[in-house]
This record gives structure tokens, C-alpha cells and sequence, in this order.
DNA sequence: TCGTAAGCGAGACGGTACGTCGAGTCTTGCT
DNA sequence: AGCAAGACTCGACGTACCGTCTCGCTTACGA
């Protein structure tokens, strides 16, 4: 492996000093591609030759950043809209919010073809699972954070396993999302949502006065 | 399932008559071949070169049978053990044996390497769609039944959503087998059915007289 | 190896039988279309891929009968016109007519480029040196046909060492062809042949009536 | 051509001063890296990667004085072992100590595969054909020199086509050494030269007494 | 003594070809 | 009609070189 950037955290003591320096250009080329093919043709179609085409840029161009196929396809999908941060007030406006626009980026995105493809060679390539798992938690943190808040704010219990919180809500989404023919539509997920945070201990703290949020994908006040 | 064109519904009025009879021992081998091969070197290091030669067998006696690589592999897989009935008597203690042997089977088969392979071009391809929800389905029998039976036995509501109930046990089991770097030790999964059962709606029928907790995972009572 | 065929000696007890037999119609197109991109281009400019595309022939096709793209070139190059056995009665005659059209072949098709580029590859592969010889000694053969006449007219000595007598005809020729800017015309080649014959205790037979001299290089009345 | 510095003929106007000036150490440094690959691998094997790694030099300083591949290897291939002038007062002991020199250069230096694959270009390129007609002539000066005193102590006819000459001696040498299965024993070479010098008109001058032989490196006698 | 212009090592860049491999189709001759 | 064998086309893989192009430095010369 040879520092392909946007890997693991301590990085780069800034020594890049030594010969021509790498076109950030061409990085940009290649990802932008990358994630344009993903999109159009789910892994499958997935084509380094297609990325060289498209970028203007040479396999060793590729190949010197991303040392395999699959890793530059978790690079670019690493490249698709993240969850936004919301903050509503409210764990369960919060939670749908988010758990929304998950479904809105598996299903419209090629994310939802292109990371269990991806998962599934996880268990046999160390390199990806890595690459993979960063990925994957790095999703997680806006549902960590509003729960979070909502131990805050007292209508969790302190002692809440985060972890366990998280998968419970993204669980049963992930496994209608990807897996099965099921039913997905906003009042599913909200039916999900609420089925679940009962589980949690979760007790609303005061009545929450007439809240009107269909969406605030942005970040509302 | 045999069904060589069409895939699943109602199909081939049985008129096999004319010619040779397809071959049941190279049906057989074919499968077994396919199997191992996906145990011993996951989705992507599974080829149909290799099943030829390993199953002696011509491709053109594969492509009769299965239009495509990708189906073969669903096929295969679903000669994977299945996930037993099993009736304790306790709803809680059903879903955890039931839960254990899907871990066991997803950690030590290909089954986790290959089933999200596959989900990955489910939503790009309708064959494929369908041998998999099939797939899906029916390895979601016995979890539905113990549901069923704790349903008449009254410890859940006549009216529970039971897809729903399902992939709230089942969602983050899946979650944390294939995705992530989490915890799926015995304790943690039984875990995650003590905090989902509440959610239900879950109330005992009567007190369960000394269930030992901390059992193995494979055998229960 | 896996008998490339045009190959060497006993070959191929005709035991051909299972399986789809080799495309004879591949086979012709392959090697047209490497016979006319290496007169295009010479060596330098010979590449599989425009085999390929010329020949509408996939990699495998032609990997399968060749193993590398020189031995490839070898057999395009075998297929270059052959040098004709010419029988004027006259040995001077014979060898010039030989030798003119050996010129001509260097000169006119890309022989006289590949040749000698591939036999840069001769001592480091065997193969090569194989294929290479088998050509090289079957362009010889009229040149040994003229003076196994001649022998027998008794213009030349019965001990005479054939092998050094064709090397002291085409030896100086090669020379001029292919690794000088040297003189090649007629009359060059002409004055070659007289100064050559003579050492080899060459006896005209009898006085030959009215041989026209400076005559075309390829019609000798 | 652009006058790479020690190549042919009439040369730069000195005026060569501003900047740093060129590193010698590089330009040796590149030619015995050049040369040693050469020998070690032929011209197939032949990388200006590889140069660059061995010389420590970098691609732009070796392109800065030879504009190709070919040109430095030509470059390379002229610092190989020269031939010997010699004088041996017998003109057929000259030719055969000459004879015997190039025939060990061909055969145990990389000179013998080199020299035909660079030929193979030679017609295509005529930057190439210049540097190697340059070595090629170069090459001949001891052969002619031996011809040139034979004809000043009378033994060879004063109008002597010089030309013909070495290619009636050289071209059977080459054609063995290169292109053939041949017989290249001493007294092969011999038996070459004792045929050819006949033909040219050779006349000893008088009984060689003592034969001096100044070089004889295979096997005189 | 300093600035300018060329040289330098390092190494990235766009191209292009290599030889291998896999999928899915096709063609024999036999059962 | 099924079958084993094995050829076929298509197209991607990852590697390797070529010759060009920055970088940031070094080295001489002439102002």
C-alpha cells in the first residue's frame, strides 16, 4: 500500500517533496468517473478501462493511487452524499430524517448495488474491509450523534449501547433496502422508528409542540 | 428448483418426452462443485471454467440448466444448510437458536461472501430478483413460525406486523454479520432479542422455569 | 507447447476427435492479417491486438495455435513468397535468378525487416530458434537444387561442400541486403556470383550458346 | 539527428557554455549500464527503465543525448569490444585472426543479438540507419586494411572491388553466426577464407617463412 | 556575488501493448 | 435431445515500457 490518501487517520508526514508531485486533477478525474459509472452500471459494469477512458488518464495513473479495482470503488462510493447532521429537536424526527435520506441515497444512488458488492468480499481482503468498515462507520455518525442529543436531553438512559441503538434502526432499513422486496415507504420506516425507540428506554421528554417536519435534509436552526 | 427457463412461477407443462433425459448425476455434481467452490474461494473466485472441470461436466450442460453464472450461484447456495424449525416452548429462546445457527451458517459457509455478491446486482436484474427473494423467504420461515406459535400461545398481539418483526430480529443481526466490524458473540446477539421482544409487545405466558441464559449457541435445553 | 502446427517433424498422429475441431478459416485470417501488418509497419508496428481486430479473431484464438507473438511472426513470415526453383540450364543463370528474387523479397515485402529482428531473439529462445531455421533452410533449397545440377552436369567438383557454397553466394548478398548501405543493383549482384563461382572450381560445361547478360532480374528468357 | 555529443562526424561548434554543463559520470554511467543489460538480456530485455535504475540517472538526462531506445543502444553496442587491427604479414592469417575476433564478439557478447534487431528497424528509421551504417563501417576498417597491404605487396590485384572483398569474407561469417544452425569451429572460418581468397585473385607473394602471427585467439594451426 | 540558464534525480503522466482469464455461445461426434 | 470436449468472440484485467512532463535542487558562467 502506498499512502492512497484517503485512507486511515495519521497520514502523510508532509515529506512529499521528491519528484514530480501527483496530479490532483487526475485524482479528481478518476473519482468523478468512477462514480459516474457506478451509478449508471452497478458494479458489474464497473470497468477500469471505462474510468481510464472517461477520466483521460493512464491505468497507471489509477493503479498508482488505488492498488485494485474494488478499492477504487469504495473511494469513489466514499465519494457519494453523506447523511446529513440533522438536529430537529426530536430523536424521531431526527432518526426518520435520516433513515429518509438512506433510503433516498441506496435506492437512487448506486450505493445500494455497489456496497454489497463489495461487503461480500470484505471477509477475504483485508485491504477492503478496512477501507469498507471506515466507510461504513463514518455513515453512522449522524444516528450516533442524535442519539446522543437525546441522552442529553434525558429521554435516553445513560447507559444506552450506542452501537446496539444504531444497528436496531438501521438493521430492519439495511435488510428492506437491499435484501428483500419489502415495503420501504416513508410510513414503513417511521413504523420501524417507532417500533424500535420503545426498545431503547426512550420516553419523549416534554410534548413536543407541534412540530411540522416533513424533511430538513439541510440543518434546520 | 428445476425450472430451467423461466425461472420460479408456474411453469413447463410436463411434456419431457423427446431425446435423451437430462442427467440427474451431473445436475448433482455441478451443484456440489459450485458449492465448494463458493465455500473454499468466495463469489469472486468462483468460475464456471472451474465447475466444468471439477464436475466433468460440458458448460453447455450448465448453461441448460442455469441461464447464467449468477443464478447458478443462487442455486447453489440454497443447497446451504438450512435454518431448522425449532420449538423450546420459548419465544426468546426460539429466536436465539434460530439466530445462532443463521450467524454459524453466515461465518462459516460462503454464504456471507456470497449473498451480498449476489444482492448487489439483485436490483439490476429481475432473474436474479427473484431467485434470491425466493432464497430470502424461505429462510425466513422458521422465524415466522416461532412468532406464529408465541402469537397462540398469546404472548404477542394477534396483530403484529410480522414482516416487520422479523427484520427488527433480523436486520441487526444481518448488520453487524456482514457489514461491519461488531459484536456477534452469543451474548450479543441474545442481546439484541431482549431489547427487540418488548418492542413487540412481548409478554411471557407464563414464568419460564430455570432457562439457563449463558448456554452454547448450538444447543439449547 | 501445444503443437502449433507448422512445427517441426512427426506431427499430429491425426487423433482429432473430441471437441469442436480449430477454425481453419481463423487460422488464414490470422495469418493474412499479421502478413499485412508487418509488410505495413515491419516488426516495430506488428502487434496482436490489430491481429485481432484485422482478423476479427479474439486474443485466445491466436494464442491458442502460437505462443508468442514472434513465433506468430515466424509463421506470418513462412508465408512470405517462397523463392522459386528455377532451372535455365545454366548455373550462373540459376543463381541469379535466385538471387534477384531474393532481393526482391528483402526489399519489397517486410522480410527484410523481420527477418533479422527476429533472429536478434534467436539464441535466447528456442522456439524461435527452431521456427526460425526451419524457414531459413527451406529458403535454401533452390539455391542447393542449382549446384546439385551443376555437380551433376559436372561443372563442379562431387566433394563439393554444398552448405559453404550457398553461404558464399548468400552471405555476401544478406550482407548488402539488410546490414549496409551497400550496392545491390543487377550488375552488383551479377559480379558477386562471378567472383564466387570460379573458387568453387566451377567449369563451365560447355560453351553456352548466346545468354543474353544484362537481362531483367526476374525473366531469364 | 541532433548531434546527441559523441556521435557522428562534423560537430557542434563549441560553443557550448551557459548552464551545468553535462555530467560525464552520468553519460558512462548510462552507456556500461546499457551495455551490461544488453548483455545480460538482449535487446528484448532492454529497458531505459531499467537503465535509469541501474545508472541512477534519470529518464530526462538519458533522452536529453540519445532520442530513443535504439539510438542508445546503438550507442551502447559501439563501445563493445572493437576488432583488432593486425598484421601479420599473411594476408589469410590477418583474415582469420580478424575473423575469429568477430566471431567470439558476436557469439559472447550481446552484439550477435543486438546488431540484427536493430537492423530489423534500420530500413524504417533513418536516424538508425545512420548510426548503425556509421558502427557497421566502422566495423570493416581492420578487414580493409588487411586487403589494402595485401594489394601493396602484390598478392591481390590493384583494382581489388575493396567492397566485394569484405563482403565475400564477412557475409559467409555473418550468415553462419546469425542466422544458422552453421558450423562456426576455427577451422570452419578457416575454410571460409581459404575458399574466398581465390576468387579475389590472391596470389601468396612469396613462401611465408615463420609465421608470425601477432593474434590468434582460437586455434591457429 | 549574484542571477540566469541549463543539468540533474525523482517520479508522475498519457498511451499503448502485452499475455491471461472469464463469460457465454457454438460445433463436433457420440449416446 | 443430451452430453463431454473444446473451440469461438468479446472484453476486462493488471503489468510493463515508452517518451514526456513537472518538481525542487545543483552547478557553472558571465554580468
Amino acid at each position: 500500500m502506498k499512502q492512497p490518501k484517503g485512507a486511515a487517520g495519521t497520514e502523510t508526514p508532509p515529506l512529499r517533496s521528491v519528484g514530480r508531485p501527483r496530479s490532483e486533477r487526475s485524482e479528481t478525474a478518476i473519482l468523478n468517473a468512477a462514480m459516474d459509472i457506478l451509478i449508471e452500471k452497478g458494479y458489474r459494469g464497473f470497468t477500469i478501462d471505462e474510468v481510464v477512458s472517461r477520466a483521460s488518464v493512464s491505468k497507471a495513473t489509477i493503479y498508482r493511487r488505488w492498488p485494485s479495482k474494488e478499492l477504487l470503488a469504495v473511494a469513489a462510493v466514499a465519494g457519494f452524499p453523506e447523511l446529513h447532521a440533522v438536529d430537529t429537536g426530536s430523536l424521531e424526527d431526527d432518526l426518520y430524517t435520516i433513515v429518509s435520506e438512506f433510503a433516498d441515497v441506496l435506492q437512487n444512488t448506486a450505493l445500494g448495488a455497489v456496497w454489497p458488492s463489495l461487503v461480500g468480499e470484505r471477509s477475504r481482503n483485508e485491504e477492503l474491509k478496512a477501507a469498507l468498515d471506515e466507510m461504513t462507520e463514518h455513515r453512522r455518525t449522524p444516528t450516533r450523534q442524535a442519539f446522543e442529543r437525546a441522552i442529553e436531553r434525558g429521554e435516553l438512559p445513560e447507559d444506552l449501547d450506542l452501537a446496539l441503538a444504531i444497528d436496531m434502526i438501521m438493521g430492519p432499513v439495511l435488510l428492506r433496502l437491499l435484501f428483500q422486496n419489502a415495503d420501504t415507504t416513508p410510513a414503513a420506516l417511521r413504523k420501524i422508528i417507532i417500533a424500535v425507540l420503545p426498545a431503547l428506554g426512550f420516553k419523549p421528554a416534554k410534548k413536543k409542540p407541534a412540530v411540522r417536519r416533513r424533511r430538513a435534509p439541510k440543518a434546520p436552526a
